[in-house]
DNA sequence: TGCGATTTGAGGTGCGCAACTCAAAAATTG
DNA sequence: CAATTTTTGAGTTGCGCACCTCAAATCGCA
């Protein structure tokens, strides 16, 4: 199916002896420079199509000899996922440098919409994009507009804001990965067994990330319409703490006899296991989380947890730094491998 | 915690000055030619750590003006997973250009040894690195041992030659995806109903290609570990093959009354469906299966399949490509970026 | 026809590195 | 010590492209 065996790859140079034109024409059609006729640019074009030429990537950034400076913004506060997503940023160091691209990441409270406002409105003249964690809030959304006004390149990165003029979400869909926790925990729960209804508590977040609001919205879809037999409890706020998640699950065990499922829609999964030990109450309730971590890893093996919904920290760094550097660079976007997926992962398939 | 601020990356003539040497002897050092002494080098080495240079990628690779060529041995045959492997790779013809990189599918009779064998010796010469789906036989473990002498960059593809002396292997972890399998079926069937011991047929391509064979054992494991109530029947060879398939599951079904799910370790899928539907006992016995493809995400849709253990074949495709440039280029393997996962897909997490 | 505006060609420079040559300097040897 | 070998420096070339200048050619229009 090969068209033109001939190996080299033709040059720019090879381009313009085809299209009849000079180097020089055939420089600025290419790179879109004015004062090319019309009828000589699609010359050019139709020589460029006939021979598949393709700038040497190597030899145009050379060329350009830009650098790049990104800003990462990602929550303070020690949340495990995302110094994961930092680690993975500071191990491209040597990818980056190599590629004359400034990786720097800003820790901030996402959760104070003023504060992360004022931080990205900070931003422009001293970085060429960014990358954060979103909050869906009318003034970060102003923000990020901003941003994009400027000039920058804006990507939301785990959280998204659709809502405002972002050229790029790299994270999971929210809402699969709630409907998936849900199936889970449908299926893993069984049919019912005579007439009598378990209750399935929700542990979340926070109210205000929008990640965490569609996974709960997912969840309660497939639950309300595929195990209309299960009764979902009013979700408590942990604030992705541990220990505040304890209390609330061993209020919730207290509460609730008839208890058999747990979903934490985030992270401090932690206090949930520790919770359902001391109650005597681990593997016999049963847990579905998000994110792999060393804890939910553990409680994972040790089967407090039968299931996580995972997206990868590594993948969603990488996929990061590529897509502001192609956004910047107006390279084009290889979307299939930026969609970042919707893991699910067992004590079987742990990485 | 930056420590040189100083934004441009140091060049290798700063590294020559950082030394007091000359650009040739840094030059020397860095690529290691020759005819240094062991004090000067170690001298530009130190120099390297402490401005901490890398070679900009694109000069680096644009002085060097190579190009590669690069085989891909795939079964022929229409297997709908490798065809969305071959695509993948064509798909990157641009990216592949742009690097000067020739990628040539040649799709063979991987069940041959014989024939597979006379192709990767036809390589050598040719091609600077081969990509293959290994059978795990001798014969085939001697030729990619010949390939490797002969200087080439070998990596296994999807199934694995352990044994031999192929530099990486782009694939899944068999085992784990055969154990994950079985811990979706465990789990969806629940607890056992009083004394009634369930049935479980397992439909397999061929006993030859390794990733099968890890299939049947990790399934086999988990089964016998953690459902010991559940039969495992003696697993059936359809090839991979839909017609096939289906005869072996209406024979399963009129001799296994008990029968509770069925696991397909590998293609063919959507034989298996036919014949439940045709018995109507479509979405009454549990199914898992492997790879998604048009037929399975159908069947995963329609309830036949409860849920696919799969790999991204975009994902293998890129990942093979850029560890033979890595390869044959002399350049870092990004170890996490490579790995390939055991992906659990249920209807609500479908790409 | 002649004028100015537009289009095109020719050529140069630099990006940072790999790879090479040749001569000079230093170290090693008998 | 001289003769040799080893090490080092200085310099060149080319990779393919982006980006620039300047002059020549062509065009449109009055």
């Amino acid at each position: 199916m090969n068209n033109h065996a001939n190996d080299a790859p033709p040059t720019l140079r090879d381009v313009a002896a085809a299209a009849g034109v000079s180097l020089a024409t055939a420089d600025r059609v290419v790179n879109g420079r004015p004062g090319v006729s019309a009828k000589t640019a699609r010359k050019v074009h139709e020589a460029v199509q006939r021979l598949a030429f393709r700038p040497l990537a190597a030899a145009a950034e050379l060329a350009r000899s830009r650098s790049w400076r990104f800003a990462v913004v990602l929550p303070g506060g020690g949340n495990r996922f995302m110094m994961d997503i930092a680690d993975n940023v500071r191990a491209q160091a040597d990818w980056l440098r190599a590629r004359r691209i400034g990786v720097e990441i800003v820790e901030t409270d996402v959760f104070d919409a003023d504060r992360l406002a004022a931080e990205l409105a900070a931003l422009p003249g001293r970085f060429d994009a960014v990358a954060l964690v979103a909050l869906d809030h009318p003034r970060i959304r102003a923000a990020i507009d901003d941003l994009v006004e400027a000039g920058m390149a804006v990507v939301t990165l785990v959280s998204d804001a659709p809502s405002s003029r972002r050229q790029h979400y790299v994270g999971i869909d929210n809402i699969a990965a709630g409907r998936t926790a849900g199936s889970l925990v449908g299926r893993f729960l069984g049919p019912p067994r005579g007439n009598e209804r378990g209750a399935v508590g929700i542990v979340t977040g926070a109210g205000s990330l929008r990640d965490h609001a569609e996974r709960r919205f997912g969840f309660g879809q497939v639950l309300a319409e595929e195990y209309p037999q299960l009764i979902r409890l009013t979700p408590v706020e942990g604030r992705d703490d541990p220990d505040r998640n304890r209390e609330l699950v061993r209020r919730m065990l207290a509460d609730t006899p008839n208890l058999v499922a747990i979903y934490n829609t985030g992270e401090g999964s932690v206090g949930i296991g520790e919770a359902l030990a001391e109650a005597g109450l681990a593997r016999r309730i049963l847990c579905v989380g998000h994110e792999l971590t060393p804890a939910t890893r553990r409680m994972l093996l040790d089967g407090t947890f039968a299931a996580l919904v995972a997206q990868d920290p590594g993948h969603e760094a990488r996929s990061m730094v590529r897509v502001l550097h192609a956004l910047v660079a107006g390279q084009e976007i290889v979307a299939a491998q930026e969609h970042i997926r919707v893991q699910v992962i067992l004590r079987d398939n742990l990485p």
